[in-house]
DNA sequence: CGGCTATTTGAGTCTAGTCAAAGCCTGTGG
DNA sequence: CCACAGGCTTTGACTAGACTCAAATAGCCG
């Protein structure tokens, strides 16, 4: 565990080295997250407090603890969101994708840490400046407060995992919403597409790697899931694996 | 457990039959939460959509499931809110209390239910009317967001307590904010006070009654809190008692 | 003064954690 | 093309911390 502080994601590389490219017109996000919120013709006045940035699998680009000047909305790539103990230990408390929003459990600083989990594209906001702009368009906050319930939401389903449920129930629980989640942009049946690893599945589900190896293994005996050579995940019963997580059998 | 079913939690009373009384102007919850963000003059504006009632101690307000309609506001008492399992596990998301607001965290349906701890007064506001005077009231939908930050930022060191730490960790931490919590209301060091039982309490930390009434027990006996004999707790050593909710020593 | 309930304490069990090692891709270099 | 190094994942054996079941204790209220 200890070993974490020499990682790479102890030294995180500055934003400002990143590269900064293209426009918002035709930006792969433009019609999720936040930017859907605004029509073509007003979008200039959000490209000019957006910097877009390009970051390497490993990059952080928050830092829990760090003053809380910008948010984030993902185009691309995936990262994760965790917390860290003084003694290694840490909670991931949520991964993001595509058209993600990163940056509001915030208050004067960060209450967590990002890191990219592949290579990524974001866009960087600064806060005030962001503000300003709900000055002009109430829709941009009227979406950043759904996006905050709904993110309430599934932190409080995540509450009750970390709590009250067992570790198959957990891992069935993580792979049934993952599911949802990827469901609505790849339309295949294949195996699922999990960026994460099998100790950053451990770190968001409260486990050890070798609880959560254990789990998948059950999993796989008892046929609900495939898994793949490559480590990768295929449902095989998806309404036992929906029960099992919902403890519903 | 599953004596949970046919408790009154299971049974909860409609607030139409719950008395309506008083007005905004002299609320005791008037500056604080949400009505804080008003000015007196428009105060009309928020009375016009929010009807008060009074609830007893062990009403549910908001049942997980059911379509979310209304918002809240506490304007004195103290109530839970929390998921329960089909098979009778329980997590509570979390304690509210005056000027707390309560509904953010709902898509179509509410997440959580909610119950009065003790006997509470609170302000129901209907959604789709409240969201009429974002519109004219900007400073309102700001307010939201702000809570709903903080929110997330609550929800993620909860994420981070029952994911990774042990039980002494987990009451250290929840003593530890509570304090602060209250501080800000009761300036005397006695006793805290604690509206839940400790039922509440292992369902909120994700332990059982039994581990929670142990950790009490080894933190008293490290002489880091008292236990009076009405089952109050007293924070003697509050540096160390921070020290091992966050694994710091 | 009892009855009731919440809390605490005790004894034994079990799930998940720890430590250790093997297996298996991946990617590099000969 | 194959061998090998390295990292990630899986499996195995044992341990430990929290859970379960059971009982004792102590306020609280009629």
């Amino acid at each position: 565990m200890l070993d974490r502080q020499s990682d790479i994601r102890r030294a995180p590389i500055n934003l400002a080295d990143s590269a900064i490219v293209g426009r918002c017109g035709d930006c792969e996000a433009r019609h999720i997250g936040l930017c859907d919120a605004m029509p073509d013709q007003d979008l200039h006045f959000l490209a000019n407090v957006a910097k877009r940035h390009k970051l390497v699998k490993g990059q952080c680009f928050v830092i829990q603890g760090d003053p809380a000047r910008h948010f984030f909305n993902i185009n691309h790539g995936s990262a994760k969101l965790y917390k860290d103990m003084p003694d290694g230990r840490r909670q991931i408390v949520g991964f993001v994708g595509s058209g993600d929003f990163v940056g509001l459990a915030a208050a004067q600083t960060y209450a967590f840490s990002a890191e990219a989990m592949e290579d990524i594209g974001l866009c960087r906001f600064d806060r005030s400046e962001l503000r300003a702009v709900f000055g002009l368009f109430p829709a941009i906050e009227r979406r950043l407060l759904d996006v905050a319930s709904h993110e309430l939401v599934v932190a409080q389903e995540q509450m009750l995992l970390l709590g009250r449920k067992n570790a198959i129930e957990r891992v069935a629980s993580f792979l049934d919403v993952w599911r949802h989640r990827t469901a609505a942009c790849t339309a295949g049946e294949g195996a699922l597409d999990l960026p994460m690893s099998r100790t950053d599945l451990s770190d968001y589900l409260g486990l050890t790697v070798e609880t959560v190896s254990r789990a998948l293994t059950a999993l796989r005996k008892q046929g609900v899931i495939a898994i793949g050579a490559d480590h990768r995940v295929a449902i095989l019963q998806s309404e036992r694996l929906t029960d099992i997580a919902q403890a519903a059998a």
